[in-house]
DNA sequence: TGAAATAAGTTAACCGTTTAACCGGAGGGG
DNA sequence: CCCCTCCGGTTAAACGGTTAACTTATTTCA
């Protein structure tokens, strides 16, 4: 177990002072070649490594930044266990924060004071907020002096921070136009609610696209399932079977597949019957039968761009507050068909 | 922006020393009772909270480890994008984390090098190896100090680390006794690959079954993918049509599908013409047409226990090197029929 | 009664960096 | 020739905690 070599053997194997291979090292002060040449020699046959605690202690300055992410209520389990979106949004993330030598850790907590001893007990020089959170806990983090970046969230934050998101009013839009183009004009919405900022901007696009193709929203094939999971999917899918609609677009592709479940196990095909459009663009939804069209989002991408983004923030190269949007395209597949 | 609070506000506010407060935080040597209420009326007032950093400088301990994910070689990107098996396994490691007042950082790095410098960098308590990974890492990181705890390894390594893993050798066991005993005498065994820990022991377990009920392993139904795409799946479901085989067991839900994708594709049935096990349980799995007769592990619970296991092994209440086997168990459904 | 043990604090060194302030010598300008 | 500036380096004080060693007062008990 050899000891740790620390500046300060560096200093003496260089022949010079821990000062001197700081500035080296952070290239903040002029060196002469000579001696520059010898610490870099000594930093090498050393193999020597500056330790972050330190660093960080000095400068404040972490290097590394916390993910918020929401839990699910009752298990206090984070929303993402086997959740592809947030695996995939966090692979993103990682990707990007990798390459620019930053860590990141995650919490699911959302209890503001948890939430600000976390930030400040780690030293975090940002945060990412991956979904929406209770008002108080935005409140409570604008008193920290930490650099903050949202993804997916209301449109009111985006003036105070960056915001990353996808072009869900465009989703929707396409999506219905899909549909009302291939002849379809009772078409039902499906989403967890309307309320909350994604869902939301998915509906104006769905009814902007409806009153353009002069079909009106009739509140009747307006379905909200409360949640994301399969099964109520499922449930909806029973509902759309006693309604007079012919399509449906549901804003997240597990919402679809469990409606096309309830479907088939009713002697209805898809699209015979129904034309079904999703929203993500998951794996399973290539494989589904009928695989699913679907509005495809890059959450890799979108994860990388809220990690750089956050990064330069940081790094005060990224001025003030931003809204990026995300480009979203339609994957059409065989769960629609011209009525 | 108030200056944030220190040790030393709290000495002064309590009028006490800062070894005092130090003592009455860690409770590490005896304080007076009254001393010690004002010390801590004086740590709410103030709000104070250590600083981790700080902490870990003088401690040589972070209260932090690192998790080690190995990379899908040709994107860089770590291995669990879009995995709901990764995901739901850090998500474990998460819940246990957070409680016990842990953090961890995320890597793909499996370059012995790099890998030792995040250690050493982050003044990381453990780390834990998800998967398996390139012999080299493991000679390196003997010559850490950190505490390691494996997921899923192979067994060579568990006189040396903790080794956290299911009963994969049950699984296979009972996977292939279901189909015995349904009347199955030509059963395939479908894998990535034959040499990874995991597939090995399933197929261990596979053979021990077919041993039992007197029914040879045929080679020709050793159908290995090379890795575990829903579209290698497909492939092999291809090949199955044409063999002779009536069932099959394969070591992931995901290869199962995509067999069953295949099978239904051209014109068989599953169950009536093939009878499929699974692995893993995935949420889709259950929600399959027909739904998937698989093997069940609980990953959320493995990445708790492993999250434990390491947390204990720092703290040293764990002593050497332990091997744990988590149980698996059959989730019968409609892909398996009698013959 | 007095030496030894105990109890409850304090002092100060240390963890591994960064960085402001300082210093001596060389070169340049008036 | 003297003063000033610049160059290339060093010294030492932070950063915010922990903890060994020390102090002082109080018990304990032979």
């Amino acid at each position: 177990m050899t000891q740790k070599t620390t500046i300060r053997d560096v200093a003496k194997y260089a022949g010079v002072s821990v000062a001197t291979v700081s500035y080296v090292i952070n290239g903040v002060k002029k060196v002469s070649d000579e001696t520059k040449q010898r610490v870099l020699q000594a930093i090498q046959d050393l193999q020597y490594q500056p330790n972050f605690t330190a660093v960080s202690l000095s400068t404040n300055k972490s290097n590394m930044f916390g993910i918020l992410i929401p839990l699910v209520e009752d298990t206090l389990a984070p929303v993402f266990a086997g959740n592809q979106y947030y695996s995939e949004l966090i692979s993103g993330i990682e990707y990007v924060s990798r390459k620019n030598g930053y860590d990141f850790i995650i919490s699911g907590a959302s209890n503001p004071n948890e939430c600000r001893n976390w930030v400040t007990k780690r030293n975090l020089d940002g945060l990412l907020f991956l979904g929406s959170f209770p008002e108080k806990l935005y409140e409570e983090m604008k008193t920290l002096h930490t650099k903050i970046v949202l993804v997916d969230a209301y449109e009111e934050y985006s003036r105070l921070y960056h915001n990353i998101r996808m072009d869900d009013e465009l989703g929707g839009y396409i999506a219905a136009c899909h549909l009302a183009e291939r002849g379809h004009s009772r078409i039902a919405f499906v989403a967890p609610g309307i309320n909350n900022p994604i869902d939301r901007r998915r509906f104006l696009g769905f009814e902007n696209a409806l009153k353009e193709h002069h079909i009106s929203v009739n509140p009747e094939w307006i379905f909200l399932s409360g949640d994301g999971a399969f099964q109520s999917g499922y449930n909806i899918g029973m509902r759309l079977m006693q309604s007079k609609a012919t399509a449906a677009f549901a804003t997240s592709d597990i919402l679809a597949l469990g409606m096309m479940k309830a479907i088939h196990e009713h002697n209805k095909e898809v699209p015979l019957d129904y034309s079904i459009v999703g929203f993500d663009d998951l794996i399973i939804s290539q494989y589904s039968s009928p695989s699913l069209t679907t509005v495809r989002q890059d959450v890799f991408n979108k994860g990388a761009i809220a990690a750089q983004t956050l990064i330069d923030t940081v790094e005060s190269k990224q001025p003030r507050a931003q809204t990026v949007t995300l480009p979203v395209e339609l994957v059409v597949r065989d769960s629609t068909r011209f009525l």
